[in-house]
DNA sequence: AAAAAAG
């Protein structure tokens, strides 16, 4: 028996009270997000943080203690057999024999950490917190350690996944030991798997109590990605997964009178609030065991129209003993850190390399384009040339989504286009028809710039730059998936000059030249900055057809004739 | 500015 082994054993034995863990999460959590008089602005006032900030170092100290209680029979886990490592130190100290063999275990505990610290080193992984278990090196150990069902492992194989990536090893013990958490780690690096994985392994088996696991996704192309990838990991398992395809439907399937005969969740926020506030609510989350939510800074997003007080509603609606919370996102603002810190359970944040920071797969350009007219002719010029389909364009409206489109349908490629204003059909075939390789260009709004797996995306142009570096980040991380090969072009104009720095940086970091102008441009206030996130600057229409070739429809003619200003 | 419920 090798030391490694020997230390697996002598972990052995300590088990982690989820059901006690639970209770105090429930406290813990009334008392965090919102009450009972219907509050439910997540981390709202001051004053309330302050209050939360006690409670919290209260319960702290309370979980050291029970942390040191072992806790063993029936209700010490319930049935997860999880072994809690922490508890060698304990056996070290109560080893009956001679001080010879004790210094020899702490060798081997020091040996053992040392080994840790180095899986961590080489895969980049940074974590934050306390009690944190070792991460796993094969998805094998899921099953042995962690009880994952043996089928899950098969399909596993048969989609051709060998072994955990560096969030997956980290993330999925993490879950495995019902810790809330924060991770961070780059686009395309196998986020959904990491919180797909434990949640089947966590629920263990169906089971008709309702939904207890719910994953909330901020577009509906990315909901319904999630669906299919838990659908093709838990087949043959009998796990009954769900998403919302229509609120009025979902309404009758899963309202107070239905037969509960449901596991797993895949939502955007607005369709699951729809269902929570009919009267009486046609869901209920009261059982939910985890609550995951992807692309979290985005869902954090403030504002009258944001995402951040639907979140808060659904996390209100989470009312069950035991819910746990995870967030996964590429990119993480102080904001949504803060607020895990403040309000989730003994925090532990992972990230995966640097946060906010693009992946070195893919070759990055800036390329000056001059005016706004001259992104067309540079366009024209990238088809005329010849390029390696599929290829996703990213422009940031809807109207200059549908003018760009105009532009390119008669060029003779195979192209089309993607934004909320289609319709749901719509948005179907075109993201089938595109996966499959019938539409070569694509051009989108932000609508597909997050989460979304493309395989094989060989070039993303930004025509439009983009408003933030966070925006840049995710849309170029639509290629150079797991570890593949990418490309990413971005139009820039004189207008654009604002946000250059900052993007000009984050290209830099991920070690590709840019122009050392760029990274020499002073600052932008970060007032600035939000505004142009809010507000980007304003762009000309893109169209090339002198007017007087232009068709006029209708009586409207007055308004529609005013898009249509010649570029000059 | 985009996204998110139907209709």
């Amino acid at each position: 028996m090798d030391a490694f082994e020997l230390f697996r054993k002598l972990g052995v034995g300590a088990k982690f009270d989820l059901k006690r863990f639970g209770q105090d999460a429930a406290r813990f959590k009334v008392s965090f997000i919102g009450s009972e008089d219907g509050d439910s602005d997540i981390g709202g006032k001051r004053k309330r943080k302050e209050e939360e900030r006690d409670v919290r170092t209260k319960k702290k100290k309370k979980k050291t203690k029970s942390n040191q209680v072992e806790v063993k029979g029936k209700e010490a886990t319930q049935g997860t057999g999880i072994t809690w490592t922490s508890s060698l130190d304990r056996k070290i100290q109560n080893l009956p024999s001679d001080g010879k063999e004790k210094s020899s275990m702490k060798r081997l505990k020091h040996l053992h950490q040392e080994k840790v610290n180095r899986i961590r080193a080489q895969n980049r992984i940074n974590v934050h917190g306390c009690d944190i278990p070792d991460p796993v090196c094969t998805f094998e150990e899921l099953q042995s350690e962690y009880r994952l069902n043996p089928r899950v492992l098969q399909n596993l194989r048969d989609a051709g996944l060998s072994s955990p990536t560096p969030i997956q090893m980290q993330a999925m013990p993490l879950m495995m030991h019902g810790r809330e958490l924060l991770a961070c780690a780059p686009t395309g690096s196998g986020k959904t798997l990491a919180f797909c994985l434990p949640l089947l392994a966590q629920l263990q088996q169906p089971a008709n109590q309702g939904f207890r696991g719910v994953i909330i996704s901020p577009t509906r192309e990315l909901a319904s990605q999630t669906y299919r990838e838990l659908l093709r990991l838990s087949e043959g398992v009998g796990f009954r997964v769900h998403i919302i395809d229509k609120a009025s439907l979902a309404a009758k399937k899963y309202g107070p009178r239905s037969n509960k005969k449901y596991d797993i969740l895949v939502s955007t926020p607005n369709r699951l609030i729809f269902l929570l506030k009919q009267d009486p609510p046609a869901i209920d989350l009261s059982s939910v065991e985890w609550l995951i939510v992807d692309e979290s800074d985005k869902l954090f997003e403030d504002g009258k129209t944001g995402f951040r007080e639907q979140l808060a509603t659904i996390f209100l609606a989470c009312s069950g003993p035991k819910v746990r919370r995870a967030f996964f996102s590429a990119t993480c603002t102080a904001d949504v850190e803060q607020w895990c810190r403040l309000n989730l359970d003994n925090l532990v944040s992972v990230n995966i390399g640097h946060r906010n920071t693009a992946v070195d797969t893919v070759d990055q350009q800036l390329l000056f384009v001059g005016t706004e007219n001259g992104k067309l002719v540079a366009m024209r010029d990238i088809i005329k040339k010849g390029f390696l389909p599929p290829m996703l364009v990213f422009v940031q409206t809807i109207e200059r989504a549908r003018e760009l489109f105009h532009e390119l349908v008669y060029e003779g490629i195979n192209v089309d286009v993607i934004h909320a204003d289609r319709t749901q059909q719509q948005r179907d075939n075109v993201v089938n028809s595109f996966r499959s390789g019938k539409i070569w260009v694509l051009i989108c709004t932000a609508l597909l710039a997050r989460g979304i797996d493309f395989k094989g995306v060989n070039l993303v142009l930004n025509y439009d730059f983009p408003t933030s570096a966070v925006e840049y980040i995710h849309r170029i991380g639509r290629t150079g998936r797991a570890g593949h090969q990418g490309k990413a072009v971005t139009f820039f104009t004189e207008n654009d000059k604002p946000l250059l720095r900052s993007i000009a940086n984050v290209i830099k970091q991920a070690g590709c030249p840019v122009p050392d102008y760029m990274v020499g441009f002073k600052k932008i206030h970060s007032k600035v900055k939000r505004r142009l996130e809010k507000k980007p600057p304003k762009r000309s229409t893109i169209c090339t057809t002198p007017r007087f070739l232009m068709k006029t429809k209708g009586k409207d003619q007055k308004k529609g004739n005013k898009k249509y200003i010649y570029d000059k």
